[in-house]
RNA sequence: GCGAACGUGGCGGAAUCGGCAGACGCGCAGGACUUAGGAUCCUGUCCCGAAAGGGGUGCGGGUUCAACUCCCGCCGUUCGCACCA
């Protein structure tokens, strides 16, 4: 071969007989599952299905960095532990290349990026082959290949179709410059990402989906065990993406012209009335303004003419702040009077209405009542512009002040409420915000309730007067799916001036994204697809005239929303997924991903699922079964970046070592689940172990006089009494003790992802194997088994040298013996009032008199307890007495 | 600001139904083999101390025979969310 006398010639050290090449060995197996096909399961009649998912990769010109590598050698680890648990393992691979990234980097370079991408795939592909992962590359995908986004459109019909896709007209960022949309990622600081010109927000009509209508299922499924088995913190960060808060939506009328004090003068709010979203109904007493969010459809109506020009002014002044800045940007809190009111419906008082940019038009109904003494930001907003504050809420958390000084009222008040008035009413100096502690005051028949009821009591009257109602609201809104973009799947739809949006047939999908050369956004706020009449203008479905497509793209987040339930189906054309292969694999049963998708990826996933599931589609509604996040890697205790020029770049490190160091390196350095620190001089640890499981297998498949073969190794092994076959059992009882403690270990360990401990439970039993200077057939091969998840190719090349032609892979995964697990004797620690002082040898469960007796016998401990009284004696079996002395 | 996770040797990290702190690995020190060693093997390696012994898991308290582990109060790091009414 080639390789190996180059790789000879190169390196002395190789020319040594049996020495370890990782390249060549890993070489010749990859070569090997693929031409056995050993990662493909059989889809139809799989009689253990296991769906070993990982989060897809988008495929960057960079190729796959060392996140990418540890997430997907930690899946791939866990799903080869799973096949040799004897599960059909299914683990497909593609990609997720459509979206911003890739169309800003063809931008760049000025290449269409569908000439790009392949290039990158490319490259991905042969990296994580590299690696050594277990992909059934039958089912491989990209979603930018119309195949795939002939389904993610037809998704979209569906559910168009079900009236859960609509439009309306949203914010989007605008950078006046480059005259484009950004996405939000492309909004640094207020600013453009490329330009540093300040952003915009502009209004477009966009396509959303009512993930909304979902909320509370979705939040309801996240405490189904039954269905969801996931890490606590990604339920917790769903639950609170959701958002959900109980309340009241309270009205608050324009007042009625008739009653108006100045009747020469129009009143303003033309009988219109603001509807609110509060959490704290019970504070409506104390509501001494509204406030509008400055986009509120009411704002024109309640706008009295001499406050026109400034609402309109301070109107504008929002609108040119970019969605994140204001967000996140200068918090000091501004706004204008609209010169109109509305009324209180508790207090029955007309209060003024203004319009600011702290309240936002997507949360809640985009208006408020302010409650300046219980809400700090209307606190703020209050104090700034001189509006009443009032407290309604008496702390009762802690006691009334000593002199009870301050009061206003008459000294002959009797009430609790009013005694809390006495203490406290004097002019508050923050918001009390306190929820739960506190009584009602200035509250009219209400005084004296405390919160928690005064919130059931008050929602409860105003329903009854028609001014509110009880309603649950959520922090989630309708997800955006429109792109103002190119490199994405068009919008399925076209527009008609007869008909309207109409969907384009299924029959015609795909609706295939052009090749085009000036893909560039343009100035118009529209996609460049709309400059390419050839196929822009299509004709109505519905009449034939002709009519225009719908430009805009979806998120790349609705690609990667099912691709899931395509993998299993890929090779139908005429489905997006198989009924039967879907029955048999789905829902997905282990997931591992990276906790920046914890929220949108997931939700969305969940979403789609749950849609197609009403749909009829789907017989389940949550599509990952169990999901778990894997950790973060550093580099030397640092986060990688390009510009600390601390980037890992994987290839390097896997030519030098080879796959398999690599990938126990990786899996070595921390726990999976929480990510480690990435250290060059680390990954010598993992070659020398292998190195030295090398030497052991050499001399354990070249018997020396010492060494015992069993009769028939292969059968041993296969039926799986590897682990209680008697010679095993019986000889060498040290190592055999620790034989099977190992497996308990490492199997524990496996399924928990502490791939870290069970790393080093096979290091501390390789060093046991040495000591003893031992080449137990059947335990260095339940080593090699235990080794395989993580070093697959030296795992079937050791396999093999021992004398095995079948993949190691279809080998059973060794079991352990409970009643081998524990010693005989076992070792006691002694302490004397807390203190260690001493240990000794006795009896498993051996009785605590005999204990006491034999750590009697220990100098260090009688020198401790000579002369003293016992006072208390604690014994824990097998482990620990206490002697606590007086 | 809110939420979550975390804080253990020179380093990565073990050990949490409370029961020998520092497994395993890296690094380092000494030794063996060697023409050589950035290979391999052996020994040692939390701190103070010659030893006996003492101290020690971010800091300060508490519960307990016993606390890295539980409780209270701080400090710090990281990650999410970020005017959510």
């Amino acid at each position: 071969m080639k390789t190996t006398e180059s790789r000879v010639k190169q390196n002395p050290e190789a020319a040594q007989e049996g020495s370890y090449q990782p390249d060549v060995v890993e070489a010749k197996w990859q070569a090997r599952w693929a031409e056995r096909h050993i990662n493909e399961p059989d889809l139809d009649r799989a009689a253990r299905p296991f769906y070993n998912l990982m989060m897809f990769p988008y495929p960057s010109a960079e190729g796959l960095h060392v996140g990418n590598m540890f997430a997907f050698t930690g899946a791939d680890t866990y799903g080869r532990f799973k096949r040799l648990q004897g599960y059909d393992v299914f683990e497909p691979i593609g990609y997720d290349a459509f979206g911003i990234h890739s169309e800003n980097y063809a931008i760049a370079q000025g290449i269409n990026p569908g000439k790009l991408i392949p290039r990158n795939i490319a490259n991905f592909r042969r990296q994580l082959r590299r690696i050594g992962g277990m992909f059934d590359w039958r089912h491989e995908l990209s979603t930018t290949d119309p195949e795939y986004y002939k389904w993610t459109q037809w998704i979209f019909l569906q559910l168009f179709k079900a009236g859960k896709a609509y439009k309306k007209a949203a914010a989007v960022n605008w950078c006046p410059k480059d005259k484009t949309v950004l996405a939000n990622e492309q909004v640094i600081n207020g600013r453009c990402e490329r330009c540093d010109s300040i952003v915009e927000q502009r209004f477009l009509e966009q396509w959303f989906f009512r993930i909304t209508d979902y909320a509370d299922r979705l939040l309801a499924n996240l405490d189904d065990k039954s269905k969801m088995d996931w890490s606590e913190s990604t339920v917790l960060a769903q639950r609170n993406w959701l958002g959900r808060s109980e309340g009241a939506e309270i009205h608050f009328p324009a007042p009625h012209p008739e009653r108006s004090e100045e009747t020469s003068r129009p009143s303003a709010g033309n009988g219109q009335t603001i509807k609110v979203f509060t959490t704290r109904p019970d504070t409506i007493f104390g509501a001494t303004f509204m406030v509008l969010a400055p986009e509120h459809p009411l704002v024109d109506a309640f706008t009295t003419q001499e406050h026109r020009a400034e609402v309109d002014a301070y109107r504008k002044m929002v609108a040119a702040k970019d969605l994140v800045s204001r967000k996140v940007g200068e918090r000091e809190k501004t706004g204008v009077f609209t010169g109109g009111f509305a009324v209180n419906p508790a207090t029955g008082q007309p209060i003024p209405v203004w319009i600011a940019d702290y309240v936002l038009m997507e949360y809640g109904t985009g208006a408020i009542m302010a409650v300046p003494g219980h809400d700090e930001r209307d606190f703020e907003f209050a104090r700034r512009y001189g509006l009443p504050i009032v407290r309604v809420v008496a702390d009762t958390s802690s006691r009334p002040r000593p002199e009870g000084g301050g009061g206003i009222l008459p000294a002959d008040t009797s009430s609790r409420a009013q005694r809390e008035i006495a203490a406290q009413d004097v002019p508050l100096e923050e918001a009390f915000t306190d929820n739960e502690n506190g009584i009602l005051v200035h509250s009219g028949q209400f005084d004296g309730l405390a919160v928690p009821e005064a919130k059931r009591a008050i929602t409860a009257w105003l329903a009854e007067r028609g001014a509110g109602k009880a309603v649950v609201n959520y922090r989630l809104h309708d997800w955006t799916i429109s792109r103002q973009r190119y490199w994405g799947p068009p919008i399925p739809i076209i527009y008609c001036d007869e008909h309207g949006a109409v969907p384009v047939p299924e029959k015609d999908l795909p609706v295939e994204l052009p090749i085009i050369e000036d893909f560039k956004p343009d100035d118009t706020g529209v996609s460049p697809l709309a400059r390419h009449e050839e196929w822009y203008y299509v004709p109505c479905p519905v009449c034939g005239k002709r009519a225009r497509r719908e430009t805009d793209v979806s998120d790349t987040f609705l690609d990667s929303a099912w691709y899931f339930l395509r993998y299993p189906s890929t090779e139908f054309d005429d489905r997006p997924f198989d009924p039967a292969r879907t029955r048999k694999w789905l829902p997905v049963t282990s997931y591992i991903g990276g906790n920046e998708h914890a929220v949108l990826h997931l939700l969305y996933s969940r979403f789609i699922t749950m849609v197609l599931h009403d749909l009829g589609q789907l017989d389940f509604e949550e599509p990952f079964r169990k999901f778990r996040a894997h950790g973060l890697i550093v580099k030397d205790g640092a986060k990688m970046s390009k510009s600390r020029g601390n980037v890992v770049i994987p290839d390097e490190y896997i030519a030098r070592w080879g796959a398999d160091t690599f990938r126990m390196y990786l899996m070595f350095l921390g726990p999976f689940q929480e990510g480690g620190d990435f250290r060059d001089e680390g990954i010598s640890g993992p070659r020398r172990f292998l190195e030295k499981v090398w030497k052991l297998v050499t001399e354990t498949a070249t018997p020396t006089p010492d060494s015992r073969l069993p009769t028939d190794s292969r059968l041993v092994t296969r039926d799986s009494r590897l682990a209680t076959d008697s010679g095993l059992a019986t000889r060498d009882s040290r190592l055999t003790i620790k034989y099977h403690q190992t497996v308990k270990r490492v199997t524990e360990g496996m399924e928990q992802l502490h791939y870290n401990t069970s790393i080093a439970a096979l290091m501390e039993f390789v060093n046991a194997l040495r000591e003893e200077g031992s080449t137990n057939r059947q335990m260095v091969e339940g080593l090699i088994l235990m080794l395989a998840p993580f070093a697959p190719h030296f795992a079937e090349e050791s396999w093999e040298r021992l004398g095995h032609d079948t993949s190691i892979f279809d080998v059973r995964w060794p079991k352990w013996d409970q009643s081998l697990v524990v010693e005989d004797q076992v070792e006691v620690v002694i302490q004397v009032s807390g203190k260690t002082r001493g240990r000794v040898s006795v009896p498993r469960n051996a009785e605590q008199g005999a204990v006491v007796a034999a750590a009697q016998e220990d100098a260090a401990v009688r020198r401790f307890t000579e002369g003293k009284e016992v006072r208390k004696v604690v014994y824990v079996p097998n482990r620990l007495l206490n002697l606590v002395v007086g």
